[in-house]
Formats: C-alpha cells, sequence, structure tokens
DNA sequence: CTCCGGTATA
DNA sequence: TATACCGGAG
C-alpha cells in the first residue's frame, strides 16, 4: 500500500514549486493560500507573494493594506491579514522560525490543525498526518467509512484513520501523496478508479460504493409548516371571550397557550380554511364568518419554518357550548395577557388588529 | 442556482 | 455545535 501510493506519486505528482522546497515559510505560505482554493487559482498569487516577500521578515515588515492588495481576488481575506499577523509574531516571539511544535504552531493566527500538521510534516518531517478534504475523500472510500465527515465523531474517526496509515519514515511524503491521489484520481465526481495505485485495497470499490463517499451530515432539511390561528370573538352581555388551547408536548411551544389551530402542509385555500374550521369548532355552524389574513408572518425555527396567518372568527356566544370545551378553553379578552403564548401570537396580539 | 472548504468565533 | 468568511465550479 504504502509502496505503491509513493510510485505512483513519484511517478504522477504534479512538480509545484512549494514541493520544491524545505523553507517552513515558503511552505506555510503556500498552504494559508491554498486553504480553500485550488492549485491552479492559487499558483499566481503564491509566486507573486514570495516574489514580494521573499522571507517571513520581508512578510513581516509589510503593511496590511500591502498584503490585503496582493490578496485581492483570492477571498477570504482574514487569510490574508492572518498571513501578516502571525508572520509579525514569529519573528517576534521565535526569531523567525516556525515552531516545530504541534501546539505553538496551532496558536498562531490562521493555522488550524490541518495546516499545522502541513507545515510539521512537509518541512520538517515530523509525523503528523494531515487531514484536508482529499484525505477525507480517499480514507472514507479506502475503509468504506459512512462517518458524516463533518461530524464531531466523523473528523476524530478519520484522524485517527490518518494517523494510523501515517508513513512515520516519510510522513510528509506520505501526506501529499494522499492529497495528490485525492486531487488527480480519487476525485469527489468520477473518480479514476482504473487509474488507482491502491484500488486493490479500497474497500469501497469493492462494494461499488465510491460514488456515495464520502457522506456529510444530512443538514438538517427545513420543514415547512402553515400554521393558521382563529381569534375567535364570542359575543356575549358579561363581556367579550375568546377561545384558547393549551399546547401537548411532543412539539413546538409545548406548555404554551395558543389560539384555535389549522395547520396543513402546504398554503392553504379559503375553503379548505372553512372546512378545516367548521371541523375544528363544530358549533360554529356553517354560517362562520371568518375574515383575514389579518395578520401574517413568518417564524423561523432550528430546523422549520412556519408560516403564520391569523383570522378573525366572530360567533354569538349562544353558538359556543360547555360540552364541546374540551379542547378550548374559553376566557375574557382581557385575561390573555395572564396566560403565555408563543413570540408570533403575541406578535399579533400587540400589532392590535384583533381588535379590528 | 447550489455546493465546496479550513479557521475563527460565539 | 453552528455559522461566517469568499470565490470558483458544476
Amino acid at each position: 500500500m504504502q509502496k505503491s501510493l509513493s510510485r505512483w506519486f513519484k511517478l504522477n505528482g504534479r512538480q509545484l514549486p512549494w514541493r520544491e522546497t524545505n523553507d517552513p515559510y515558503a511552505i506555510w505560505l503556500s498552504e494559508v493560500i491554498l486553504q480553500q482554493t485550488r492549485v491552479d487559482q492559487g499558483m499566481s498569487y503564491y509566486l507573486r507573494f514570495l516574489d514580494r516577500y521573499p522571507d517571513i521578515f520581508a512578510l513581516a515588515a509589510a503593511d496590511e493594506e500591502e498584503v490585503l492588495h496582493l490578496w485581492q481576488g483570492l477571498g477570504y481575506y482574514s487569510r490574508g491579514r492572518n498571513l501578516l499577523k502571525t508572520a509579525r509574531r514569529v519573528v517576534e516571539q521565535f526569531d523567525g522560525c516556525m515552531p516545530r511544535d504541534y501546539k505553538q504552531i496551532c496558536s498562531l493566527p490562521g493555522i488550524g490543525a490541518y495546516t499545522a500538521s502541513a507545515i510539521l510534516s512537509f518541512a520538517y518531517n515530523l509525523p503528523h498526518a494531515c487531514v484536508d478534504g482529499n484525505i477525507y475523500r480517499v480514507l472514507s472510500r479506502l475503509g468504506a467509512i459512512d462517518l458524516p465527515i463533518d461530524s464531531t465523531e466523523g473528523k476524530k474517526i478519520f484522524q485517527e484513520e490518518a494517523n494510523a496509515l501515517l508513513d512515520k519514515e516519510n510522513p510528509g511524503l506520505h501526506n501529499q501523496a494522499i492529497m495528490e491521489l485525492g486531487a488527480l484520481v480519487c476525485t469527489p465526481r468520477m473518480p479514476r478508479c482504473t487509474e488507482c495505485p491502491v484500488i486493490s485495497c479500497c474497500a469501497a470499490y469493492k462494494l461499488g460504493i465510491h460514488a456515495e463517499l464520502p457522506v456529510k451530515r444530512a443538514k438538517p432539511e427545513v420543514k415547512h409548516r402553515y400554521l393558521t390561528f382563529f381569534f375567535v370573538r364570542l359575543l356575549s352581555s358579561d363581556g367579550n371571550c375568546t377561545l384558547i388551547h393549551k399546547r401537548p408536548g411532543g412539539d413546538v411551544w409545548q406548555g404554551l397557550y395558543e389560539l384555535p389551530l389549522v395547520e396543513t402542509e402546504q398554503a392553504a385555500s379559503e375553503d379548505e380554511l372553512y372546512r378545516r374550521v367548521r371541523e375544528l369548532l363544530p358549533f360554529a355552524g356553517n354560517d362562520a364568518l371568518l375574515t383575514g389574513p389579518l395578520f401574517s408572518l413568518k417564524h423561523a425555527l432550528t430546523h422549520q419554518q412556519l408560516h403564520i396567518l391569523f383570522y378573525f372568527l366572530e360567533l354569538s356566544a349562544d353558538q359556543y357550548t360547555d360540552d364541546a370545551e374540551t379542547a378550548f378553553k374559553k376566557i375574557r379578552i382581557e385575561e390573555l395577557d395572564q396566560y403565555p403564548f408563543p413570540k408570533p401570537i403575541n406578535l399579533f396580539f400587540e400589532s392590535d388588529l384583533y381588535f379590528l
């Protein structure tokens, strides 16, 4: 496995300027430029930076504005600002030498786990396994590992996997070889499996699932819910009353109160609302007078987008009978503020529209 | 249009 | 743990 990989890398690896050097400064510079950036886009920036700032002292002496100007077009400009900060700190605190210690190098701005391992292994040949997007892909396929690469557990497992696989004699070459394999052969789409030097070790290929890997955490798909609340006004001699309902558990707003509610999967038509409101409030009869929507709003929760409407429903008090009062609580309108309501319903109350 | 990606930060 | 940062590719 190691042998086929390193032979493949020697024959097929691209010749890139940052691979022709052991200079930690040049390697750091290239790694920061290549974060979130393709080789063919980053190359000219790397050459310009190295030309303008041949060593870390030259960079440390630069103006931020000048650095950002050179960075222009690369995106993620905090990388450029952190580049300068780190150059200055390395000059001040480490005499211009990139630290050889993982914790120390990680403490520098813009250097995280990946970049630290890359610098330490490429420049100093220290045994640190890097894990970048290429390596997630290669490792997930080699071992047919379907843990999400962006989950806490997945990150831990893939780092351990990379550590276990690391060639401790040649950590720099090893890290670069796997990344190059990911970039040239084990690509996100249409991997060139027939050209792969380690196909015989690839569990995903054997299982025919290489196209399904790596797995990412299912992004919590936002569910849309359409909630229509009915502000009921019961006209009676002892003052105007309305109906409220305490929400059960197992859903949002557990234990809070709400108005009579019709929920639908899509935006409800006027006809559907009439039908549903007669089911919900049978005592309203067929001549229920519905007006609205009075008020609408969207309410975003983590995994839900609520589309909320408020309607007004006027009934005379004799239409409301107590035996129907299993689900609803009849209260005087002035008592509304004695009950806890979810934010969207309070917003409706505060809108004053329900007095109309 | 959506997806992708290291690091920092809340 | 989630999200902002950016530009390029599909």
